[in-house]
DNA sequence: CTGTTAGCGCCTTCAA
DNA sequence: TTGAAGGCGCTAACAG
């Protein structure tokens, strides 16, 4: 930086204000500063500028996992938002319970980044009351916290309108395959089964709920329930597109036809899910990035408007893994 | 930090020398500072202790996309060795041109990150000079750059071993369906392509490529083209699995059984190919991210170590959709 | 509109 | 083994 004043022949505060666009500094010497310090490629180090504004110019994003395809697209959409106002963005990953306690002990974000944003941490109270103490912001996804600045999915609207899809088709045996609500229960898995409950009550038919691990073998174990009953559903609707996909797996062994002996449907809209053209609900994770990103930075302006909640619309998609079932086929 | 040495009695220069393990210190007031600032929950701020040294505890990693499972998983990889060196982990993801311009340009992590690490950026010599600039250690994952750090997948042995399976089941009509090598030819795409080429030539058979576009719709198309042919191909090898699970969409769509018809063999262990139980190529991103962090953290402590490569080795996963023709069924 | 001054929180000499 | 002093690069008050 005195580099830059020397060659501009201005003082140091001055090349200071043009670098972070503080006004009265007449034109042309904001110009000739520029222009300096683009010559010798000069940087603000956020370090040194950080050190008296307490600012970092970070924000930091914490997620059990990264491997699917859900979190890379919500980074995405949080990454986008974040360096259009000029911020880094810094992932910290925990994935076992142990990392996890020892992160909330140290809180490496802790005067390193402006404020966190949680990506379906499904924290407890204790938790998140002990992410205070970092002292930034905080924005959750993926889960409700009232008082809290949160952005989640409308999980319970998704299924509704799944299964009040299946419904409109003539569907009438229809399943529901989901996962144990282990971990004190995640909201997403909750929310979901209470959508499907909803349609099926409301439309005086009996609700059928298989629960099964997580992933695809989950799918594949309770489709392997299903398919065995007296009488097998005619439609089934799962609580993840991975569930979803280890159900189809059962269903094509087995030699039953999509959609037209069952009609499948799974949520997320997984990569896979497009490939194999299974109907699912789309829950735009590109966009919850990016309005916890939004209000994150609101925070950081405004540090009163905590407690925003965003609930972000599902879409179903249709694909081919949805048809009317075969008995009212000569109907339609 | 100046609590903490009050409280304990002791200078500034005590609890700095305690907090970064300094030599140098009586063990009992090394203790007694300990304490103290757990108690405080005291961190020392990286920003300040960064001023001095020039170090910020960073690292950085750069990569063209975030929802792909590759990227995700080679980032938790990464994440790992670094975290528990006690480094945190900036992501910049260069979508589009512009975006990747403009970071060339500004180069963020200058003064911002102690190590930079490209992920399948395919960068020109042009393109990394520039980031030279940045003043730190570089290394780069999925691309071979002559005197510089590296990390590499051994493309070329996966599909040679890839294609010599199918050519051990008895195949020999084995078609490959890959992509254009635009932007100039990414080095995976002109390596894996060879690979097979190899295999094909040594075994006295000829190769028979078909370029499409990326993604499940190139593989769609290609194997279009290739169920049109008039003498259509026993196995068909795809560049990635993406490409496979869309050749493999078009296959049941024609009707086309798989493996009885047509073998299928993919490349990257993708998260669905597991579902579809397609035998692939498995290249480990997670030991790719690791590798790169190992070789980053090498480069920390002995600046003049740079230049070492990398070659992770691929593994093919044998699933059901490969096996031997029709035509040498009954032989075996 | 511009320059001067006093730190931000820590590390690194140096002297005791 | 410990403490005191100076400065890392920048910003935020002030005074001009």
């Amino acid at each position: 930086m005195r580099d830059v004043a020397r060659r501009t022949g201005v003082s140091l505060s001055t090349v200071s204000r043009v670098l972070r666009d503080a006004p009265g500094v007449a034109p042309h010497v904001r110009e000739r500063v520029r222009a300096a310090a683009d010559e010798l490629s000069y940087v603000v180090s956020r370090n040194a500028s950080g050190l008296v504004t307490g600012r970092t110019g970070r924000v930091a994003a914490v997620l059990p996992r990264l491997g699917p395809w859900y979190f890379g697209t919500v980074l995405s959409g949080l990454g986008d938002v974040l360096s259009e106002a000029g911020l880094d963005l810094l992932v910290y990953r925990l994935g076992s319970p142990e990392a996890r306690d020892t992160w909330l002990r140290d809180l490496p974000p802790r005067r390193n980044a402006d404020a966190v944003i949680t990506l379906s941490m499904d924290l407890t109270e204790d938790e998140y009351r002990r992410m205070d103490r970092i002292g930034v912001p905080l924005v959750f996804t993926g889960q409700r916290v009232p008082g809290r600045s949160c952005v989640h999915v409308d999980n319970r609207a998704g299924t509704l309108g799944a299964t009040r899809h299946l419904l409109n088709l003539g569907h009438s045996r229809i399943a529901y395959i989901g996962t144990h609500g282990e971990h004190g229960g995640k909201e997403s898995v909750v929310e979901r089964l209470s959508g499907y409950t909803e349609a099926m009550i409301e439309s005086g038919h009996t609700p059928w709920h298989v629960a099964k691990s997580a992933g695809h073998r989950g799918g594949e174990h309770g489709m392997g329930e299903l398919l065995s009953a007296a009488d097998p559903p005619t439609a089934v609707l799962a609580e993840t597109d991975e569930i979803a996909l280890g159900a189809l797996r059962s269903l094509r062994r087995a030699g039953v036809p999509v959609p037209e002996a069952v009609s499948l449907v799974g949520f997320d809209n997984h990569e896979a899910a497009a490939v194999l053209d299974l109907t699912t609900v789309d829950q735009e994770p590109r966009r919850i990035g990016a309005e916890a990103g939004r209000l994150a930075l609101e925070a950081l302006r405004e540090p009163a408007s905590t407690g925003t909640h965003v609930c972000t619309p599902t879409q179903l998609l249709l694909r081919r893994s949805t048809a009317a079932p075969r008995s009212t086929r000569g109907l339609s």
